[in-house]
RNA sequence: GGACCGGUAGUUCAGCCGGUUAGAAUGCCGGCCUGUCACGCCGGAGGUCGCGGGUUCGAGUCCCGUCCGGUCCGCCA
């Protein structure tokens, strides 16, 4: 039906004669001569209509918005002073000499232009539409494009692509299972994986040895805008290498598809212990384009009242810090309690900061509400270990280590952005040495991972001192988002027998829970370790998309509802009874 | 589960301290127009002010509830 695509046309082309099939982007019509935009997957080329040609100008005048049309014309050099460098194709235009409706088209709910700005409801209601748009089109062949590469790399390195089941058993992970009931087992129920974490060790129990799966993955937890209830995982995992071996695959990767989709060279990227990345950051996953960092100061404030920071007594389980933030001594009364304010989300009860107006003129320098409760020698000590400088001002988080880590890495973040502080584009990083651990309120221990991640201990330390074990896990971390993350595994049934102790899962709960796995760690397993990859993500951070909905075809709403297709929808009895299930009545 | 922001024409929004017939832009429809490209000019149609209740002589506007969308906390790797 078709010789070329429209966003392919330019002066190369000029004297042939083509033919298009797309979407009416927009018509013009001057009475005597029409202009219609032509408008594909390639781009988007302007028609031109002349009454000399009575039966496709009489036809261009009937024609509408996202009407389909298929157009046969000569391809020719647009008139002296007529381009638009703003086109791709804005050096040629296309003499129409034919012109067929393939289907006509209802008014779009929408305008398709870059300059209408659509409530996000509308887009999803009538995502064929919004698809449409040059920008989601093009976002949508961007995802697809690096997903082929990743596949290529991959298949490359030896992987293979195994696909794993949907319906599948209750994880262990932590999230919440989507359910799906059982017709042939009455009461009993599926789940849809939240990761194929299990089934890929059990591949590598197997002797697949290297395997990799884009895999949908799913979580019934709330949204975010970079959260979506069914998401999409590269899923690697191999057996025969360490970390080490791992993360240089990994990294690989993902600096080619870089190099490759953005002609961006990442460089090595640097690795920095968990503990580290909390002590100089709060986070365990730090924007590392904001050169702000968190310092202790708790040491030189031991004489001084926490409550002037509105925080706790001082105690071994609180921290203290101080953020020194450059030219912030400009910031107004308003920015601050808005900071204040922000702090607060994360549980701070309060924001104490220090201006730094003069420092040659002593406390007379400075402005800030907490100095008149501090020993002139602390201030001066704090200013000193911070570094600031005149026009600076500090922040101060106290309180439990928790919350200022939280609190005050949030902060850091925020302010960076704020106040443009970035100083680089891309700023990847693995953050290892993970605590195999982590306190659960109740004073139970939780895993950080999942429980078949490898500590780098033996299982008598582990079993001695299981808080300060640490794990053989690796995140990967690109300008403060986790972009991946995984593991060398547990591959020794004693070392997961006694994870299993710690966690306090016993061994009827393990043998219940995922028999089938301590089974096969017994069968000949070898040492094995993987990571996956957030897609979505990855394509979001990539794009500068500011949402992941934006690089999704089909997105749930924050609801986890679809607004195109209404879904999740109610069904029959038939169906219900079918599945031996009865809806509880509501009141 | 919680905090905050929003919901008025197809779309994006304005609508003041509660007061006459709810406006603008754009889109749509009709007319004119031979070089536009977010074409231009003239005219026209288009509203359950999310929904329910309350206060009031009078509610788009105030109050209560509720639904929907979004950002975040909790949750989630």
């Amino acid at each position: 039906m078709r010789s070329h695509y429209c966003g392919d046309l330019n002066e190369t082309f000029t004297g042939q004669t083509v033919t298009l099939c797309g979407w009416v982007h927009r018509r013009r019509d001057h009475g005597g001569v029409i202009f219609l935009d032509l408008r594909d997957r390639a781009g988007i080329v302007q028609l031109v209509f002349d009454p000399d040609a009575r039966e496709s100008f009489a036809a261009a005048e009937q024609v509408r918005s996202e009407y389909v049309l298929q157009v046969s014309g000569t391809v020719r050099l647009r008139p002296e002073g007529t381009s638009n460098t703003d086109m791709g194709t804005g050096q040629v235009e296309v003499l129409g000499s034919s012109l067929l409706v393939l289907s006509a088209a209802r008014t779009p709910p929408f305008q398709l232009d870059e300059h209408a700005d659509v409530g996000e409801d509308v887009r999803l209601r009538y995502r064929y539409i919004d698809l449409r748009r040059p920008e989601m089109m093009k976002r949508l062949q961007f995802r697809s494009k690096v997903s082929n590469s990743i596949r290529n790399f991959l298949d490359g390195e030896g992987f293979l692509d195994i696909e794993t089941p949907l319906l599948t058993r209750a994880t262990p992970e932590g999230a919440r299972d989507y359910l799906v009931p059982s017709r042939t087992h009455p009461g009993r129920f599926f789940a849809l994986p939240q990761s194929p974490q299990l089934f890929k060790q059990i591949l590598m129990v197997a002797g697949l040895d290297r395997y990799y799966q884009i895999a949908k993955c799913f979580r019934d937890e709330d949204l975010r805008a970079d959260r979506q209830p069914e998401f999409t995982q590269i899923d690697i995992e191999t057996s025969f290498m360490n970390e080490d071996q791992i993360m240089r695959v990994a990294e690989a990767m993902i600096r080619r598809i870089f190099l490759d989709h953005l002609a961006v060279e990442l460089g090595d990227f640097p690795k920095m212990t968990y503990a580290e990345a909390m002590r100089r950051y709060g986070s365990d996953k730090p924007d590392l384009r904001i050169p702000l960092e968190l310092t202790d100061i708790a040491d030189l404030m031991q004489e001084v009242d926490f409550k002037v920071f509105s925080g706790p007594a001082n105690n071994p389980e609180c921290r203290v810090v101080a953020l020194k933030v450059p030219g912030g001594a400009a910031l107004s009364r308003k920015q601050i309690d808005d900071y204040t304010k922000f702090v607060a989300i994360y549980g701070a009860k309060g924001l104490a900061w220090i201006k730094v107006n003069d420092l040659d003129s002593g406390l007379e320098g400075l402005q800030s509400p907490i100095i008149k409760f501090m020993p002139e020698q602390v201030v001066r000590d704090v200013l000193a270990r911070v570094g600031a400088g005149n026009g600076d001002i500090v922040f101060f988080g106290a309180d439990s280590i928790k919350v200022v880590n939280e609190a005050m890495g949030a902060l850091r973040v925020h302010v960076g952005h704020e106040l443009g502080l970035l100083d680089k584009p891309w700023a990847p990083l693995w953050v290892i040495d993970f605590p195999m651990f982590e306190l659960a309120g109740d004073g139970s221990l939780n895993s950080l991972h999942h429980p078949f991640t490898a500590p780098s201990c033996t299982p008598e330390e582990l079993k001695a001192e299981p808080r300060n074990a640490l794990s053989r896990a690796y995140d990967m971390v690109l300008n403060g988002t986790e972009l991946g993350g995984g593991s060398i595994r547990i591959n020794q049934p004693e070392m997961q027998q006694t994870v299993f102790e710690v966690l306090d899962i016993g061994p009827e709960e393990a043998e219940e829970k995922f028999g089938f796995l301590l089974t096969a760690l017994a069968s000949g397993c070898p040492p094995h370790g993987g990571l996956a990859f957030g897609l979505d993500r990855l394509i979001m951070l990539m794009t500068g998309a500011t949402s992941i909905r934006e690089v999704i075809a089909f997105p749930k709403t924050q609801s986890a509802a679809c607004p195109l297709t209404d879904a999740p929808g109610l069904v029959s009895s038939k169906q219900l009874r079918e599945l031996n299930i009865r809806l509880r009545e509501q009141q």
